[in-house]
RNA sequence: GCUGCAUUCGUCUAGUGGUCCAGGACAUCAGAUUCUCAGUCUGAGGAUCGCGGGUUCGAAUCCCGCAUGCAGUACCA
């Protein structure tokens, strides 16, 4: 049979990188064995729904190549798939477990189980809804029959609760872990369908995977302490559970603790696949797109963050990770996202990137700075510079000296480089450059080693000035591919304006 | 507190009883590439396999205990 998987996501915000990886695992497991995933939106708290998140979603999937075969924005004969517009279903399924004392109503107000649990508090205990607990409380098992239907026909509010029966030893085959037992005395009675008459995620979830016909269920450990609520949940619908496998979780890179929202700017580098801007406190998170990363990069780090292939391999294309994906060789411990690896990651990718694509959206990014280059110009700037770039963002800082004159000259440099003599020789070399007829790299280059020959002095002492007079740094590429690329005026005008510059504020600097 | 899960170089990990005095990658350091910075190449250092007991001729690998970390403990997902 072939595998049915889901990515259900909740649309309280923008899509966390830890998702990003679930969704990426259960694609690759989907892939190989020629199975479908659908895409599912659990939007039953309507109190959290963040307009917009959905749409974030979709897209965030859209530019990192993970194709959904049905669900939200895609369609299907499974459909809806969107929880909300699933309501009116999940209420028959509550009842069912109702009729046959798999669940009870209860009656407790929200304040009065805040009260319960101050209560217990205050004796040093914790409150939970359970099997212990539940003889305590206000619902139909404590209830006369007629009390609780008066009660309902009267419209109070209720909400259905997962009935545990003492004693039993839940066993959750988990794919990653192994088998997972629990006795069932110690879980709680959870809310299965609320009192606004919506499903909580448990109830939701385990009707929509039977619905769906879902065979695998790989989610995030969180979900493991719950798990064995829905192997009960399966049982009592007398449904052929799914197959769990429980993801180790995204650890963040200081300290322990899970990678949260918080933490990403923090730390700098995004927790989102996407720039995400907050759509009420209109605050603004960083995206791995928006930050220069690639998505080949980011899927390549992100399937090696918890999964391995066996071997050495490490540099995968994702049809490569689908043929080599196994649930097996997924790790069971968390693992500490590490932002090194990702950029080393990303430089990778970027040196597979063409040329001339890279080159066509710099010169969007050179035309918010208003600077009008032309393709060929460009075109070789990034060729030249290309090798020095981990994101595509670095663009700008490691050629920005192509498109404009250095506005101030490195402290150091001049310090170290700018010596007694410096501008006259200079002077020489703009002398020559002027006399290079045709002007090109081989001929500049040549002329300038012959008047270093003929003086008989070193590199070093002509280059380096050079250079900062034409970068303001002492940093770049080789210098006649600048001095080429760059052309022979613009090289001039820019000896003489560093000299200038830099005697000056010399001058300044004794006075 | 309770329940569950986890524990190999700084980080991600390989390793499923002998071929492991533990291999790779990123990071770090050194050398080379003699105009700079970066990149690249070459090399080096780095884990008594959380601790303590067992089982075994032999354990990172199996068993037990402990410690530590994490997760869950909502009418959130």
């Amino acid at each position: 049979m072939k595998p049915r998987v889901r990515f259900a996501p909740s649309p309280t915000g923008p899509l966390h990188i830890g998702g990003v990886r679930t969704a990426l695992y259960n694609y690759l497991f989907a892939k190989q064995n020629g199975g479908t995933m659908l895409l599912r939106i659990e939007d039953t708290d309507q109190t959290r729904f963040v307009p917009g998140a959905e749409e974030y979603i979709i897209e965030a999937f859209q530019w990192l190549g993970i194709k959904f075969d049905e669900g939200v924005g895609i369609g299907g004969e499974f459909g809806p798939y969107r929880q909300s517009e699933r309501k009116a279903m999940y209420k028959q399924y509550a009842d069912q477990l109702i009729a046959n004392g798999y669940a009870y109503y209860a009656f407790d107000t929200p304040e009065a189980l805040e009260q319960k649990r101050k209560d217990c508090e205050a004796e040093k205990k914790t409150f939970q809804y359970d099997l212990h607990t539940r003889g305590e409380m206000t619902n139909s098992l404590t209830l006369e029959a007629s009390e609780v239907e008066r009660r309902i026909a009267a419209g109070e509010p209720y909400v259905v609760r997962f009935m545990h029966q003492p004693d039993t030893e839940i066993l959750v085959d988990d794919l990653i872990r192994g088998e997972v037992r629990i006795n069932s005395n110690i879980l709680d009675d959870k809310v299965l369908y609320k009192s606004d008459g919506m499903p909580t995620y448990h109830l939701a979830n385990i009707v929509d995977d039977h619905l769906m016909q879902i065979t695998h269920v790989i989610r995030g450990e969180e979900w493991l302490p719950s798990a064995p609520l829905h192997v009960m949940l399966y049982k009592a619908f007398g449904w052929e559970a799914p197959r769990f496998a429980h993801l180790p979780l995204l650890l963040k890179p200081d300290g322990n603790g899970k990678l949260s929202k918080r933490d990403g700017d923090r730390l700098g580098f995004p927790v989102f696949p996407l720039q995400w801007k907050d759509p009420k406190s209109g605050e603004i998170s960083s995206g791995y797109r928006e930050s220069g990363y690639l998505p080949e990069a980011v899927i390549n780090m992100l399937a090696l963050l918890g999964w391995n292939p066996g071997n050495d391999q490490e540099v995968m294309s994702l049809d490569e990770l689908i043929q080599l994906f196994s649930l097996e060789k997924i790790s069971k411990a968390g693992a500490k996202f590490d932002l090194e690896k990702a950029k080393w990651f990303n430089h990778h990718y970027l040196q597979a990137v063409d040329d001339a694509e890279l080159a066509k959206n710099f010169q969007a990014t050179l035309k918010q700075k208003n600077i009008d280059a032309c393709m060929e110009k460009i075109t070789r700037v990034v060729a030249l510079v290309k090798e020095r770039l981990y994101f595509t963002n670095d663009l700008w800082e490691q050629s920005s000296f192509f498109f404009e004159r250095p506005s101030s000259y490195d402290e150091q440099a001049i310090k170290k480089r700018w010596k007694e003599g410096t501008p006259e020789r200079l002077q020489a070399i703009a002398e020559i450059l002027k006399g290079c007829v045709p002007f090109d790299k081989e001929s500049a280059h040549n002329q300038v080693m012959d008047y270093i020959h003929q003086n008989e002095l070193n590199m070093g002492q002509i280059m380096n000035s050079f250079r900062l007079t034409l970068v303001g740094a002492a940093k770049g590429p080789d210098l006649f591919e600048i001095v080429d690329i760059l052309g022979v005026e613009e090289v001039i005008e820019r000896i003489n304006a560093g000299i200038i510059a830099i005697e000056n504020h010399i001058k300044n600097q004794n006075n």
